[in-house]
DNA sequence: CATATATGTTAAATCGTTTTAGCAAGCGTG
DNA sequence: CACGCTTGCTAAAACGATTTAACATATATG
């Protein structure tokens, strides 16, 4: 742990005040309004002091006294997901225009590392937590929260719980790129998701579903359920999907997208020309990649803004009347 | 911050001793041999009491008096590289086995963020911190370092710094795939490279050199450095090299080789009939993209264990006489 | 002028733990 | 039996901040 050797007292004993009077100078600094009265002659002279003298405040004594240690946790599927990379990054911006740190964890889709994950989080301190929900997550997820710990959910709901959460449309994004589909020739199209259990991969399927359904009895549905982190099964699954004469796929995520693309030009085939392609999430590769590709862009910065509104409005209502539940729904923004 | 509400005094209470002797209890439960003398039974019964209340020993309060958060700090350069995903998965394996937490931060390769991510996780007092430099890092490091705190690099070095470092023989293990290149017929390889000035990619240029000054004066080389993040060149590098009759390309990373080989792919080639391919680093997408791709395959696990052993071994040698610097070079696995 | 109120400041308690210094009992030794 | 040494335990002082309660002084109010 790094010294930060010169302490308020320094402070005090250097500008001649009293510890207190420096911490309410350093506190009102750091929130907005001020809360306490102090002369403003003497917290210059304070403030000028600290700077000299290059003070840091102690978050650990900090936090041990105040209970708050402005920091949130935040716990993701897979942090090598381009699509929460970029979230973690948002969620960091976002916490630092309130005054606060972000400490990240990633389940890898695992309930039980979700479980360890969490409660190192809580162990460490934070003033709440935003989670990506993972399947089988739904029993901590419920610990947590009745424990009284300020949560919000990202990007995943579980249904039946009393939390904020903020989620796109998933039914109606799946159902738009699926239309698109249809309407640039499209007569035959798959589905590739994953079979894990979370609420955004159901939801895309149902407006998939939607959208084959509205356009008539004469189009079929197919839709194939990968294993998470198991893809061997894809080059046979594509060379039955080709027997069958699919002429698009509609993928529920940018990691499936790459994957079945890779196929297809594995194959030597051409995109949009033999296959039409839409998925789900923005991927750099994308760019060179696919240019023909439809995807849905989620709105990863107003991800982050929502949740980090929602979980800052319910930590900063004191412990007795919480602000009331919100789940948020956000609409889809469609590319290509 | 999660109330613990049950304290070191409640147990004490209950158990009839002291909050001291339920204190050495504890600790001498986390740590290995037994420091502090206590009664056997004296302590089972501490233990069952604190086992029946559901202790939680508070972690600020401990870190406070304690001077340790028992918490290493680390700053990769980009969390969603699936190669420091991996590493931030093992570092936080590792780090468990020590009794240690680790804390992320990302520095995107820029320098400033480089900065504030270290004081962000240096004020939330780490014991120690893990670091991939970034290009322009080496002035935060200097200081970091020269603060006393410490310090173990990761993946790339800085020069003339008196630090301990893991990394890859890059050099070498750059020679060997691209002299591998040559053995399977490739008379005319690029090597596709970043501009950002880093020692690994300094060192995976040189031996890609090294190859084809072995390999004979009538073989030509070219490196072609792209700019992080900025991809567009790409496709008018790739038709330039085409024309000048390249038939094999060396790639720094596993981000620029899939680029390029989408790029291959995309413009009908195969590989590796039409180009043979070497890259460093192994990534999820090479197992169905690219069969007959020749990567080096980082020992991330060794990277993660060798770091982990030496900044633990700093820590644990007390401020007093340090344990001597040590720089570790790692051997290649080379595959395909 | 007396009383109330606002303003500026501080002493001391507190957060939950670790750590220092030391006490008391038991035991072997010469 | 007196001495030192070990064993088992504890009181009290940290750690560095925040927060409570209160004390002056100045200003306003009736």
């Amino acid at each position: 742990m790094a010294k930060s050797s010169v302490t308020i007292k320094d402070i005090a004993k250097e500008a001649g005040v009293s510890t207190t009077l420096v911490s309410f100078v350093m506190s009102n600094q750091v929130a907005g309004e001020p809360v306490y009265r102090v002369g403003e002659d003497t917290a210059r002279r304070v403030m000028e002091v600290a700077e000299r003298l290059q003070y840091k405040p102690n978050n650990t004594a900090r936090a041990l006294r105040s209970g708050k240690t402005l920091t949130i946790g935040v716990v993701v599927s897979d942090i090598a997901n381009p699509f929460f990379a970029e979230i973690a990054r948002d969620l960091e911006d976002q916490a630092y225009k309130y005054g606060y740190n972000v400490i990240f964890g990633s389940s890898d889709e695992n309930p039980e590392k979700f479980g360890r994950v969490v409660d190192v989080l809580l162990n460490k301190g934070v003033d709440g937590l935003i989670l990506v929900p993972c399947a089988g997550s739904e029993d901590a997820i419920r610990k947590v929260v009745g424990s009284g710990v300020d949560t919000v959910l990202l990007d995943r709901e579980v249904p039946g719980l009393q939390v904020s959460s903020v989620v796109l449309d998933n039914r109606e994004a799946a159902r738009v790129i699926t239309r698109k589909l249809l309407d640039r020739g499209a007569r035959r199209i798959d589905m590739v998701s994953y079979s894990m259990n979370i609420s955004n991969t159901r939801d895309r399927e149902q407006g998939y579903l939607d959208a084959i359904k509205e356009a008539g009895p004469e189009f079929e549905t197919h839709i194939e359920r990968i294993t998470h982190n198991s893809y061997d099964s894809i080059p046979s699954y594509f060379r039955s999907a080709r027997e069958r004469g699919v002429d698009a796929f509609m993928m529920a995520t940018n990691t499936l997208a790459l994957l079945v693309m890779s196929e297809i030009y594995k194959n030597g085939y051409h995109i949009p020309d033999d296959f039409k392609v839409a998925c789900f999430d923005r991927n750099p590769l994308y760019d060179i990649y696919a240019p023909g590709i439809i995807f849905v862009r989620q709105p990863v910065d107003s991800f982050a803004a929502r949740a980090m509104e929602l979980i800052m409005a319910r930590i900063r209502s004191g412990p007795g009347r919480k602000v009331p539940i919100e789940q948020i729904v956000l609409s889809p923004e469609i590319s290509g």
